[in-house]
RNA sequence: GGUGGGGUUCCCGAGCGGUCAAAGGGAACAGACUGUAAAUCUGUCGGCGAAGCCUUCGAAGGUUCGAAUCCUUCCCCCACCA
């Protein structure tokens, strides 16, 4: 790469843009040549190319995928050229663990079913018009095999394996099937079919990233530059946020459950989210983080403020304030929320019931709220369910419905019972 | 391909002819406390309107009054050897 010769405005542009770039990052690899790349691509006028790649195993984009997302926006908004990758080829192959295969035509009608919902919250963070999407199907469909062991002639299987999820795996004597070997590969390629000067990912996917530098040099192309992200702690405050460990907040998700799945988080993950999650300026980080340190504000407050954040982010302008005052009279003030689902006469019959001898348990798993009668019958034994405020606790209980009544069970379960 | 060790309820993991719907731990759920935080304590944790019954211990058969436990075949995993 040619030294470029840049305008003082230019220079002055390379460094802007690597301070933004840079925030929130934990590597960005090689730094010169991330810098050389970035000062050619002012110099001539042509945008990066900034990849990222997405399998769409789960139909739900969360939080933790939004730390990566959200560093594409920002090149977007410089004026570089975003390219999603849909792993719809790699996401069928991706990661067959547990039982036994599934049929792969199956497969990837909810993989495909899955990328198109993708695509909707992708784009509530980036542009679509100034975003390329592709499908990895897309050159993988017809690559021949041929092809497939050129690529692996550029890696060892000891290079392979000295990864850190396989040395695990070998040693917790975990099955690694030879395919997921073949994962880095297909990324790699990736990189090689869309020409990615840039490939962001998460600290974990480092490896495969690199995968990518190499792959493109075997081909004849420049090395892409990597730069990894950190991972998002989930809900539990342990584990990586994910769909399938169940401890995410999706972005799709209502208001209240947002803001009640940010209230739910250990305190200690407060900053996390608000420096990985939010958009929010530094100064407000920094007023943040001095404040939990200190201990001179109750961390809840702050956590309101994460939540109202929050929401606002995936809702219109206000939601957030809206959800908080929710929140509040439920939870605070303990006041049945103002909106809840109700049951009428013709939906009591539909589920069987003869609303002059309710059968309580029969009520709750019928509608949905418990999901099977001993389920009932624990909760009720356990003090968790209440009418119009009153608790029941005779597993037995029947009742005579006349006006209206609020169910209620545990904290957040509500149902409202009309009689006309 | 050979040898050895395994597959147990959401997960890990005991059980190895009846007392087993199956110990223990984790997760989860609920209650108390509270800030839907943490910590702690308590309870529940296959299904069915008590009893009693039904379905579970990789799959299918079989032995037995009786099987998660014994036998046969099959499937899958792991280690070592090749």
């Amino acid at each position: 790469m040619n030294d470029e010769k840049l305008s003082a405005q230019q220079s002055k542009e390379v460094e802007h843009q690597l301070t933004l770039i840079s925030r929130g990052v934990v590597d960005l690899l090689p730094a010169e040549e991330f810098t050389a790349k970035l000062r050619r691509s002012l110099a001539e006028n042509r945008p990066l190319r900034v990849k990222q790649g997405f399998d769409p195993t789960a139909p739900d984009i969360h939080l933790g995928h939004t730390v990566g997302i959200r560093k594409l926006k920002q090149f977007q908004d410089l004026g570089h050229q975003v390219v999603l990758i849909i792993g719809d080829y790699t996401g069928m192959i991706g990661d067959p663990s547990g039982r036994s295969a599934c049929r792969p035509q199956l497969e990837y009608d909810q993989i495909m079913k899955n990328a198109e919902t993708y695509e909707k919250q992708f784009f509530k963070i980036l542009d679509r018009s100034k975003t390329e999407v592709r499908h990895n199907g897309e050159w993988y469909q017809n690559m021949e095999f041929l092809e497939i062991m050129r690529l692996a002639t550029r890696f060892t299987v000891a290079r392979l394996l000295e990864r850190d999820d396989f040395a695990t795996r070998m040693q917790k004597q975990v099955p690694i099937s030879l395919h997921e070997l073949f994962y880095p590969l297909m990324q790699g390629y990736d990189s090689v079919a869309i020409k990615a000067d840039v490939e962001i990912g998460a600290t974990e996917q480092t490896f495969n990233l690199l995968a990518g530098r190499t792959i493109q040099e075997a081909y004849g192309l420049e090395a892409q530059c990597i730069l990894t992200l950190p991972i998002l702690t989930g809900l539990d405050g342990k584990q990586r946020m994910s769909k399938s460990l169940g401890n995410y907040i999706g972005v799709n998700e209502p208001p209240g459950e947002i803001f009640g799945k940010v209230m739910s988080i250990p305190d200690n993950l407060i900053y996390e989210y608000f420096e990985l999650a939010t958009e929010e300026p530094v100064e407000r980080l920094a007023a943040v983080k001095a404040a939990l340190e200190d201990s001179s504000r109750n961390p809840m407050d702050i956590k309101k403020e994460l939540g109202v954040v929050l929401v606002d982010m995936y809702h219109q302008q206000g939601s957030g304030e809206q959800a908080r005052k929710a929140f509040e009279r439920q939870f605070s003030e303990r006041k049945p929320p103002a909106e809840m689902p109700d049951v009428n006469p013709d939906g009591l019959s539909q589920l069987g019931l003869d609303r002059n001898r309710i059968y309580l348990v029969h009520l709750l798993t019928r509608t949905g709220l418990t999901s099977s009668n001993g389920e009932a019958r624990k909760l009720i034994t356990a003090g968790a369910v209440s009418l119009d405020g009153e608790k029941v606790t005779d597993p037995n209980h029947e009742f005579k419905l006349s006006g209206e009544v609020i169910l209620k069970v545990g904290k957040r379960r509500f149902l409202r019972l009309k009689s006309s």
